[in-house]
RNA sequence: GCCCCCAUAGUUUAACGGAUAAAACAGUGGUUUCCUAAACCGUAGAUCGAGGUUCGAUUCCUCGUGGGGGCGCCA
């Protein structure tokens, strides 16, 4: 038999040949094989329940049936339990197999996970220009970058997309605030982006006094979508603070994008889209604004999709229009992945279906679209965290105390290193913990914001994962000259940890596709996090360095694997490990 | 008015319709002559309410309660 790197896949190949030639399973057997509870096996298959209920046959007889029929295997013992569940408890020697191996998670899950590589697009962060991020922003970022980093290693081809905000309304007053204050964009300071942010206040305020500013404010961003140099140029300077703040902040949590095309980018393209969907029948004109309605949709029959204002302007439906058609035009997307606050559900929904109906009007191939929606942070008052309301607490500080914090407790067990040294530990300790506590439970959460919630540093958080990985690579740095040598003569997983561990490993396949199919970075925190336990309880009882070579040989290939998988799992989640910590 | 999301130990979370609901933090009691105590080992503690579907419900359906959100010119 093939060996599989998600090796549930061979349990369940096995069950369903066997299945074939068995009275009473004919018509579509899934055995539904999964991870078990350790107190009953490693694998447990329910399939043959549900079964059992349709054929109208005891599941217990059944399930006994399968069990009898299944060819003789060194590789698990199979069970019956409870209403007809089936355990397979697996081999030491079938363990030891497994985790020989796969010594290279990614080559492996290349040819395993994914059964045809594609081309994805991913768009996600897109902050708005002219706007510092704040705590509020991070959550797009972090699950956007980690989803990317999750299909490059499962072997898509991705492209990451910063979707900036680079053209919408706050640049009619923020264009007047400036001409109002005369104010020279090369000279604001060290801080620019912040005095950007507070002339953007003050013009509200203004425009929110009297009528005459409104109309100011609006001339200046009619003017600046019908090119007048003057605005332009400070729409430019306005743009390029903004993305050296945002650079900034990407730098320090290693987030890259192959393209920041921001909504300007598509300012040309935005004719096309209306053409288009009048063609074919998709929009019409209602109020004076160009609509899109969905009369087989419950709400959307009623709910206005607005591709074109009273007025004539584009908005962010136009927009998105466009750019989907370029994505697929020109990069060939197979797949577009929206990361967004799950306020935009709407918003998506009516863009997916007015671009399907589009596309196969003219017999283009619709990308598959999927929006990865999050929850929102929410403030102490349980709404959430906004611009508007007060001083929302920057992203840029939010990264800068956890560093700090982490900084603290780095000098403190170390107090013998260098400043240097102590920066940079803290740096990958300090943000890893902020990523791991956003990533860590569902997305779909909303959570409201905590100092402490988002800088924890022990238990069920990152520098937990770190330590484990700091540990494993001390046992290296320590190991006498020669003793990696041991590697090679391993006898099999016996003890209760040893056993734990290894079939911990074994499960590394299914919390990878899990995470794909769901596109739930959770899933995979939640593994690390228990590989990273098992470990510990491991190191805690087991000793690595002993006499005794076969022993010393398997607890030296565990610890391997489990850094392998750990450091790979994080950099999955764009954590960083360090070897000392 | 229509629609969507959420409700699990004191707190923050986990559980792809499966077995005795799993952790972390905070409690509480232990473990460092031993590869890093950011750790390990104990202990105590929970499914919002009422119906329903199912062999089986935290999970699906209905109603209710409580919180948040979206819906004609923001993004």
């Amino acid at each position: 038999m093939k060996f599989k790197f998600d090796c549930s896949e061979n349990i369940e190949s096995f069950l369903v040949q066997t299945a074939e030639s068995l009275e009473g399973f004919e018509g579509g057997f899934e055995p539904q094989v999964r991870p078990a509870d350790e107190r009953f096996g490693d694998f447990q298959a329910n399939g043959v329940l549900p079964l059992a209920k349709k054929t109208g046959r005891n599941p217990r007889e059944m399930a006994q049936d399968l069990i009898d029929a299944l060819p003789a295997c060194d590789d698990w013992e199979a069970s019956i339990a409870g209403p007809g569940f089936i355990n397979f408890k697996l081999s030491s020697d079938f363990m030891l197999k497994w985790i020989r191996t796969f010594d290279h998670p990614e080559k492996a899950a290349r040819s395993a996970l994914v059964e045809e590589p594609k081309k994805i697009v991913i768009d996600f962060s897109s902050p708005n220009t002219a706007k510092q991020m704040h705590v509020g922003h991070i959550r797009s970022t972090i699950i956007g970058e980690s989803l990317a980093r999750l299909m490059v290693f499962c072997g898509h081809k991705v492209i990451r997309d910063n979707h900036l905000g680079d053209w919408g309304t706050q640049f009619g007053i923020l264009l007047y605030a400036i001409k109002r204050e005369n104010v020279s964009l090369d000279a604001l300071g060290s801080d620019p982006i912040a005095e950007l942010e507070s002339l953007y206040r003050k013009g509200t305020a203004w425009t929110k006094e009297d009528e005459s500013s409104l109309d100011k404010a609006r001339k200046e961003l009619v003017d600046l979508q019908a090119g007048k140099a003057e605005n332009l140029e400070l729409w430019k300077k306005i743009k390029d603070i903004s993305m050296d703040s945002f650079h900034a902040i990407y730098d320090m949590l290693g987030v890259q994008f192959d393209f920041a095309h921001g909504e300007s980018f598509y300012r040309d393209r935005v004719d096309e889209v209306y053409e288009c969907l009048l063609k074919h029948g998709v929009c019409k004109e209602d109020d004076g604004a160009l609509v899109v309605f969905h009369p087989e949709h419950k709400r959307f029959a009623k709910q206005p999709f607005i591709i074109r204002k009273k007025d004539g302007a584009s908005n962010y439906a136009t927009t998105d229009l466009a750019t989907l058609s370029f994505r697929e035009e020109e990069w060939k997307a197979e797949q577009i992945i929206y990361v967004t606050d799950g306020r935009q559900r709407d918003h998506f929904e009516q863009l997916f279906m007015t671009t399907r109906k589009w596309f196969s009007a003219e017999n283009r191939a619709t990308p598959e679209l999927s929006h990865v929606w999050f929850g929102t942070i929410l403030g102490e008052d349980n709404k959430a965290i906004k611009t508007r309301d007060g001083q929302p607490i920057k992203l840029v500080d939010l990264l800068n105390e956890a560093i700090e914090r982490a900084g603290r407790m780095v000098r403190e067990k170390n107090p013998e290193l260098t400043k240097d040294e102590v920066t940079r530990r803290a740096k990958i300790i300090g943000l890893g913990a902020v990523k791991y506590a956003d990533l860590s439970q569902d997305r779909t959460l909303d959570y409201v914001f905590s100092w402490d919630k988002l800088l924890a540093m022990q238990g069920n958080t990152a520098p937990y994962l770190q330590y484990a990985v700091a540990r494993i690579s001390s046992i290296f740095r320590k190991m006498p000259e020669g003793a990696d040598s041991s590697i090679l003569e391993t006898r099999a997983p016996e003890t209760p940890h040893e056993r734990a561990l290894a079939r911990k490993l074994l499960f590394f396949p299914l919390a990878l596709s899990q995470t794909l199919r769901e596109l739930k970075p959770h899933f995979l925190c939640t593994y690390l996090y228990e590989l990273a336990t098992d470990f510990s309880s491991f190191y805690n009882h087991d000793k690595v360095m002993v006499e005794d070579r076969p022993t010393q040989g398997l607890r030296m290939l565990l610890c391997l694997r489990t850094k392998t998988f750990l450091c790979s799992g994080l950099d999955i989640l764009g954590i960083e490990t360090l070897e000392k910590m």
